[in-house]
DNA sequence: ACAGAAATAGCACGACCGTGCGATTCTGAG
DNA sequence: CTCAGAATCGCACGGTCGTGCTATTTCTGT
């Protein structure tokens, strides 16, 4: 790995940070050079634009989220201990995978009404995470653990708005039952489904 | 009601109509004296300080939310049914009840991480909110309509998620069949709690 | 109709924003 | 060790931000 590349890859670690904490906009090139003890411009010429930042920056996270959640719970056995070991994980990212929330629930409500190639991304990978929830309760339909008819799109649908219930109660009301209620609610989902 | 008065009330619409964009702290005065057809600090003297601004914004929201979602509801009979218009309610609200997504699930992701008054007031909306999904849902436990042992904190975290899961899929993915999956879920989560 | 108050505008400020350019320093292959 | 190319910096630009101060306009009660 070439010097460049090594602060590139440090940079985007840093942007990820803040940009879980205040939002891809609030992301300024000034405050990032300040963290990563750089100047504005030696910064800026590793990304031609702040789009380009942001858009990189997104895809950081997304890699990680990708290390983090996803690989672990493909590498479990297929059927309904595979959706538990994701939503286990999904959690864990929530709470502390990295200093503040999701940054993908973050993006996801701050470009849910601005066009342009970064909401773009933000939709793709809404879309992947949630086409992984249902393929992942696919594999249980297969196993048998769930009901064949079984619609696992509606099943995506509800875990999303589960963890999102989570987030909120968690990271913004601080309310220690977060946890048990998710935990609670995900039970159930994951009975009703059952075959 | 005094000219001054006329005007501030204006002024807040369109700050709320600009916050449901671009968010709080994308919120600007000088945009908003723009759209309002006024001089920055002619719109300035109204409020002290910008985060004052932000605050009756929200406020004024709130009020508007108030009138749209929540009395309706609770002009209702008690029971189950006043649980439904309730989440009907929310549903159009979220929908096209004002330019942009609902406001307060972007307020909720914008300061999760940032504290100060506006995470205050921000927290005590969803706190009520909640609390008014949990009430209503009593009521309904009352009139006999769901189960006496049924959790209605427990309710109100599973409804709100679902809120949230729609907002996302309708507002941000434009899928289809958002309203379709939420509907589903939420008929699902009745009948279960029904007595 | 008029005086006093309230509302609004004009203008300026320091700070930070994203972005370019030319100069300087560093890195690594021959 | 050299030296071309990569990496980084210093500096500046125009723009917008929030916020004050001083006028000026507009309202309102008498």
């Amino acid at each position: 790995m070439t010097k460049g590349e090594e602060t590139k890859a440090a940079i985007l670690d840093q942007a990820v940070a803040i940009a879980s904490e205040v939002g891809f906009t609030g992301l300024t090139i000034g405050q990032l050079a300040e963290r990563t003890q750089m100047s504005k411009s030696g910064l800026f010429a590793h990304f031609k634009s702040k789009e380009v930042l942001q858009l990189e920056t997104l895809q950081r996270a997304r890699e990680r989220f990708t290390d983090m959640v996803v690989r672990p719970a493909l590498t479990t056995p297929r059927g309904v201990k595979r959706v538990q070991v994701l939503v286990e994980r999904w959690l864990d990212w929530a709470t502390d995978g990295l200093q503040g929330g999701c940054i993908f629930v973050a993006s996801a409500a701050e470009y849910d009404d601005r066009p342009g190639p970064m909401r773009d991304a933000v939709v793709q990978n809404e879309r992947d995470w949630l086409e992984t929830i249902a393929t992942v309760a696919g594999t249980a339909v297969a196993e048998g653990d769930f009901r064949a008819d079984l619609d696992t799109e509606q099943f995506a649908f509800t875990v999303q708005g589960l963890m999102l219930s989570y987030h909120q109660a968690k990271r913004l009301l601080g309310d220690p039952k977060a946890l048990e209620h998710v935990r609670q609610a995900l039970d159930d989902l994951i009975a009703a489904s059952a075959a």
